[in-house]
DNA sequence: TTGAAAGCGGTACCAT
DNA sequence: ATGGTACCGCTTTCAA
């Protein structure tokens, strides 16, 4: 069995509440006995009972992060990022690949002090939680939790400004879901919203549906763009896998990026220079949503209000996969 | 605060220790006074107090998985199906994305009952940890823990042989790493072995490294090999990743899978029907991992011996992605 | 069959 | 500055 304070206490020769305090560095104890204790502690390899203490204090110091697809790599790059971000605040992180429902029952149970629910499905049910949960990318409105997320309408209206901007003409957005996503539906919705919008109107324009968001359904979205007599100078995908299929198309049609289309990535995930052509994208930086999502977490625990909806202003990052046309400024 | 069995207690008119042995579903209890304690816990959506539980019994009824690298995607599948395979024996998963020694401290205060790792780093500390571990996919021999893996020598090996029975006489590994890495050195070991043995000698063979294993190296290593005067009639492949590369470079230089070469892929991932040509892979099916691997933790967790190395036997799965050649039976 | 009570490993308050 | 002790919610004897 574990080392508990008693055994420090007897080591140290004082009573286990001073070892208790000692370790939680309180400032009823004296500095020598503290480090007396602090040493014997370490030597004897101490761990303190996350039970035991989350018992009485009512607090675990531990964040549940619901991500019941963790086979869509979507997320991962964030929950790593999260997961170190809330170490620096001395929170641990707890993982639960369950639905929605289980898994706050679960981290109910284990008394953590917030839960970040990453769930994509449409798990709509307001499950019943003691503690404070916030949510990132749920796939529907009108979430019963707190929500901070990117403004996804805003990305791909600042993408398609920017295409008009360097004088294209005609463009064409790859992403709108066959099913409904809420998601994907407020891209294709900021889509609809900049060509409206554009003062000088569009040449041409279109929406190319997909199935889902896998590297396959780029790949077929932007091979049926290519059968097209005339295809678009300039492409917006709506995910990262989406772009990657979407280059292989526009390769095997020995079409070359920027001289033959312009393409502009929407996502947040730092990884595309594993891409041939380093990719223009649009999206929220991963540490600003990471910021973003641990500050609300501590305002929760801390019963501090916050914002039922925090939408998270995408940057624009332009490469090289982006050419500037005759009329283009 | 949530219900506890006192205020269940004080609903039902018993005293509260009743109601802790009617939620256990003691023998001690009458059947009619557990039915109306049960009911009302229910009712008061009780949830019992997994710090106050496993502070006094022990016992968690928790699994932790140790995987401190999410963002290769190799393990998501294994993790889905053990958390699924453990929830059916009444387990809770808890995952952490820390490198090993930080997640074994973190569940220790947690007091799991037993640890997986899928550590795929070369941390070779024997971290220690006051509950049982075992071990999956660690990239160094030696581990000092029980392991469950793959035979991946036997897998190449298989592979081979399959090849040279269909007649082929000109094959190529792609996969060793460049830098050192365990697993991967297993499966060249196997192709060189399977090679070495062969009875009537192999006309060619080649054996290409990869700086990693994504799709990129592979589709790197192809291209090389491709440029040869003579490629060979059939390639192995080391991972699910690299073969999606390696099947690019192939359909780039208008090549086509079995006829002018045949492929089969190292892996344990279900999802390979997401290519164009569906592979013929050679690896352990993911439910047999799961199984073993919850089996072998409930065994740890009962205190019951268990090997300290098992390797699970890869099986061949055999699909239009390997053409028999002359010669060949 | 049920209830009372000890104690798991801590925290925090009160006394000393 | 330190020690004593009640108690967090639950399990598990032991008594009634």
């Amino acid at each position: 069995m574990g080392v508990t304070i008693k055994d420090i206490a007897k080591a140290a020769d004082v009573s286990y509440s001073t070892v208790s305090k000692a370790l939680r560095d309180s400032p009823l104890v004296k500095e020598p006995t503290k480090q007396k204790i602090i040493e014997i502690a370490h030597q004897l390899g101490y761990q303190p009972n996350v039970a035991a203490r989350s018992l009485v204090s009512k607090k675990s110091h531990t964040i549940g992060v619901v991500w019941p697809t963790i086979e869509r790599v979507t997320h991962s790059a964030l929950v790593t990022g999260l997961n170190k971000r809330l170490e620096e605040l001395s929170y641990t992180t707890l993982i639960s690949i369950n639905e929605m429902e289980c898994a706050i029952n679960t981290f109910n149970r284990y008394q953590v002090d917030a839960i970040v629910a990453f769930d994509e499905k449409n798990s709509r049910e307001p499950a019943n939680s003691t503690v404070p949960i916030v949510t990132y990318g749920i796939a529907h409105k009108d979430a019963p939790f707190p929500t901070v997320d990117v403004n996804r309408k805003q990305a791909i209206r600042t993408a398609v400004e920017h295409l008009i901007n360097i004088g294209h003409q005609s463009i064409s957005y790859i992403g709108d879901m066959v099913q409904e996503d809420h998601l994907q539906e407020e891209k294709v919705e900021g889509f609809r919203q900049a060509i409206t919008e554009a003062e000088l109107g569009l040449s041409s324009t279109s929406i190319m549906e997909v199935t889902d968001l896998e590297s396959y359904d780029g790949y077929e979205a932007m091979k049926k763009l290519l059968k097209e007599p005339d295809h678009p100078t300039a492409i917006i995908s709506g995910s990262h896998d989406l772009s990657k299929g979407i280059l292989r198309a526009i390769h095997e049609n020995g079409l070359s990026i920027p001289d033959d289309i312009s393409i502009i990535s929407y996502d947040n995930i730092p990884a595309t220079e594993t891409f041939e052509v380093p990719l223009s994208t649009v999206g929220v930086p991963l540490d600003i949503i990471t910021e973003k999502l641990s500050e609300v977490l501590i305002a929760l625990i801390n019963e501090e209000e916050v914002n039922h909806s925090i939408y998270l202003k995408p940057e624009l990052n332009i490469t090289q996969s982006c050419a500037t046309l005759n009329g283009g400024k």
